[in-house]
DNA sequence: AAGTAACCTAGTAAGTCAATAGGTAAATAA
DNA sequence: TTATTTACCTATTGACTTACTAGGTTACTT
């Protein structure tokens, strides 16, 4: 179906609410959920996903909750879809060989290499920095 | 999760075995799915598909069977992918605005361009040409 | 009339997805 | 110490999609 998961699709927005938020606090789920009107429980998942690549640091108790964990220049969309999803190959492994022809093959992956190399290009800054200059560069939960 | 179904990578190969055999002739789908160890009754729904898209034609009866219905040159791989699949956004639509921004709206649409523009890209006579330099020209069933 | 092959429609088992739910562990505040 | 807060962990469910299989009908050729 060609389809980000919505996991993806909200992994890719809760990153730049982050990235705007900056890191000088942990921003509590509980926040991050309200202002998008998604579930705490569902965004859990997501944001453990996130943690457990690296891309976002959780702490706990009071004062408590995710930020970034790492510049939002060095962080590219791609970096973010691919803790969600795995990898982005746009098809599935063949485990027969009949099904495959050398020409095929080569598009695959050249299709795959263009995805990729897409979804790098763009940073979580530069998210963050479009996002924010349409908004008047305020952030309000 | 960003794959295309086997429907379409099926698509893709058999219009690429289309393309080498030639206009001269209708070929059988049993011929097309021994050769690939496809079965007759899925490629069926397959080439229906191709066939409504005004990819390929089909006729019945003996010395029937399917080719394609316009040349090889203008026939993109995107063509094929989106007779398959419908469109190939990689996100499905927000019924809620708050799960959206202006940035992450941008991306998508930016990424969605940048797929059909790839796939676009790539001819099938382009596919048939490189598979059959791999194999020395000779098509065999 | 018989055979061939496209065309059509329905069904099913397996898998995935989105979301909910109930619980545990660690940090802070009282 | 105790209570509160918040991240972290592990099912489970219903809806949907996918990859096929299957049985039948229509049209063309010999």
């Amino acid at each position: 179906m060609l389809k980000i998961s919505t996991r993806g699709q909200y992994a890719l927005l809760i990153m730049t609410d982050l990235a705007e938020i900056g890191t000088a606090n942990y921003t509590p789920l509980k926040l991050l959920s309200h202002r998008r009107n998604l579930s705490v429980k569902y965004l859990e998942q997501i944001l453990i996903k996130l943690s457990k690549a690296g891309l976002v640091c959780g702490t706990r108790g009071s004062n408590g909750g995710y930020k970034l964990n790492k510049d939002a220049a060095v962080c590219t969309v791609g970096d973010i879809l691919r803790a969600m999803e795995g990898d982005l190959s746009p098809r599935t492994a063949p485990e027969n060989s009949h099904f495959t022809s050398r020409a095929t093959e080569n598009f695959w992956s050249d299709f795959e290499k263009n995805i990729n190399s897409f979804v790098d290009s763009v940073s979580l800054s530069q998210l963050a920095k479009s996002d924010m200059e349409f908004t008047g560069f305020e952030y309000c939960i």
